[in-house]
DNA sequence: CCTTGACAGGAAATCGATTTCCGATTATTA
DNA sequence: TAATAATCGGAAATCGATTTCCTGTCAAGG
């Protein structure tokens, strides 16, 4: 049924070494024995057993996606990461196990590196990311924080610039007349809920705005609804908002159904600005201003980074921000 | 660094067999051997070499993932599906590897059954998807077919009930007075292609509608546009029709713009049914009425079945083609 | 008191590929 | 021609866990 390098030598009356080193293109095997060889190998559909390679060879050439967003559900957003990622393993020939971060978070990777079931890791997410990232170093498994910016020594990471781009929007909207803006987030999102919200502060206070505290809500729960009643609470104030900003597009969607049901116009009473660029603010009504981080682009680079830190042993940590673009649409600009 | 059951057996001045019964709770092991192991394997943190047990024992808890639909990207569809799968993989203490079915897709599910990377696996699209279960037939891999209709001996699927789901879709349209409707579908969807145009047809037939082939549109490509073009083609028609069906949800967003840009209206003008329930549908304007097949169960079915099928050596094959429901929403009944 | 058998634990084979080491030939060089 | 080196191919060790087989001890039963 499964066919070894024995059944090869045996079929050919040579040893198995003589046989792995033909197929490993070593030299002092003559060109008769290697071509008799290789036409066994083929002609009995040889393919060597990755276990016993992993084993011996002591390395794997499979690498784990461990995620865990909000929830450990694939989305639009993991999944154009992973796309991204995948491709360039893909490439170098190297296989990507899903690892969802539920339940026993770091017990779970720790299985996973002291198991040694893959080589690397690519990190997203997961309510425990920065222990999750102490104990990846400790067990020195090779890995790569995504869409977050890290101040860890050695830590490699490749995200978006966020920030950059919370400013741009800003910017847009102040140059659009907008004085009182109001940003959505969601505790949930831990590390991702501080950095975004320090990078809307600075955004409004570099535009020269008053930043009043009173204008950023959290989206308490992951529920669907929860932007919603943020929205609303918002449009309650008695000096309203007059632009809000969510720190991504479902939150942004739900923001604009509160807004519509006020009986209220989108853009011209409030703006609105989401992030990520999901497919559905295109066919929103009006479509929404988004901002776009390139996260195929993020997968891949932190695919390609943490494969060349498989090879190469000690190279220098990875700290990629790449720009992210301020995708704009009708829910700010108001033109169609 | 990597700890092993001989470090565990040194330790203790005892053989490493012996610290494997334990650890795999066999009889006639001491109390207190057993409880000098497990401390140790405890304070060591020793967790088994996956690669050694995989070869040792010739099986592995690794599953995999294999698709390639219209891309080989992972979207909404494909991870509504993954979610599903992965979860029940996890709960069974199975991992899921991702291949993306590009270049050889017959090499390298070659390579996979025979390298023996994986226990099973799941099966999702492909452009050789028959070509493909041909070769996992032969190599004795278990698999399971995701949502496809397959009369193949021996085969398992799990997918949806389009078919009742599109006569439901048309008697629905029929019900709201439409005579003439259309379907547009899209042939790089191979197998899924026919068979969505078979049920159409079918539907159409028990709805006493005439069958017009004229109404029956192709998206010619993979690329966003083509289902523009194919509305706008069916706009052309001298008789055109009044309510158009796609065969999934991009093509159903696509058709909508079009009519609006021919300056008609949704559904007045023309109905529009799409499929899959993708997220945007709820956003458009109007709202998209669409079938809504259970994507999240189909994977976790699939996956069940699939980790059967390993357990239990000769079950029957699974065929399960779980309900799809019809989501009315505005573009077909027109009342907010 | 001897036999039988349960029991604890160790030695060694095994899974399949790689790699080191070694012996036998042949080719090269002094 | 003798010494050395290169070449070919095989034997055996190795990776780490599992499992079979075996040995020695002790208790039960005749």
């Amino acid at each position: 049924m499964t066919v070894t390098i024995q059944d090869i030598a045996n079929n050919l009356g040579i040893a198995p070494s003589t046989v792995s080193k033909v197929l490993n293109d070593y030299p002092h095997v003559s060109t008769e024995t290697r071509n008799r060889v290789l036409a066994m190998a083929q002609e009995l559909n040889y393919y060597p057993s990755s276990a016993a390679r992993d084993l011996r060879l002591r390395r794997t050439n499979r690498v784990g996606f461990s995620y865990g967003y909000t929830t450990t559900n694939i989305g639009e957003y993991a999944s154009r990461i992973i796309n991204g990622a995948v491709a360039a393993a893909e490439k170098a020939g190297f296989n990507v196990l899903l690892y969802p971060l539920t339940g026993n978070q770091l017990g779970k990777l720790t299985r996973i590196c002291r198991a040694r079931e893959v080589a690397g890791v690519l990190l997203m997410g997961g309510s425990q990311l920065l222990r999750s990232i102490d104990l990846l170093q400790e067990e020195q498994t090779p890995f790569v924080v995504l869409n977050r910016e890290l101040d860890i020594p050695d830590v490699s990471f490749v995200t978006a610039d966020y920030r950059k781009a919370t400013i741009e929007a800003v910017r847009h909207l102040v140059q659009l007349g907008h004085k009182r803006i109001a940003y959505i987030s969601q505790p949930a999102l831990k590390i991702m809920h501080e950095y975004r919200i320090a990078s809307f502060q600075q955004a409004v206070q570099e535009a020269n705005l008053v930043y009043d505290e009173d204008l950023v809500m959290s989206a308490s729960t992951i529920e669907p609804g929860a932007g919603y009643q943020a929205m609303k609470k918002l449009l309650e104030l008695e000096n309203r908002p007059t632009a809000v900003m969510a720190i991504h597009d479902q939150l942004a969607v739900e923001c604009l159904q509160a807004v519509i049901d006020a009986g209220l116009r989108v853009p011209e009473d409030i703006a609105i600005i989401g992030s990520d660029n999901l497919r559905e603010t295109q066919s929103t009504d009006p479509p929404l201003t988004t901002i776009h981080p390139p996260l195929a682009d993020v997968g891949r680079l932190a695919m390609e980074s943490l494969l060349r830190q498989l090879s190469d042993e000690d190279l220098p940590p990875v700290r990629l921000i790449l720009p992210a673009q301020l995708v704009i649409r009708q829910s700010t600009s108001g033109e169609a």
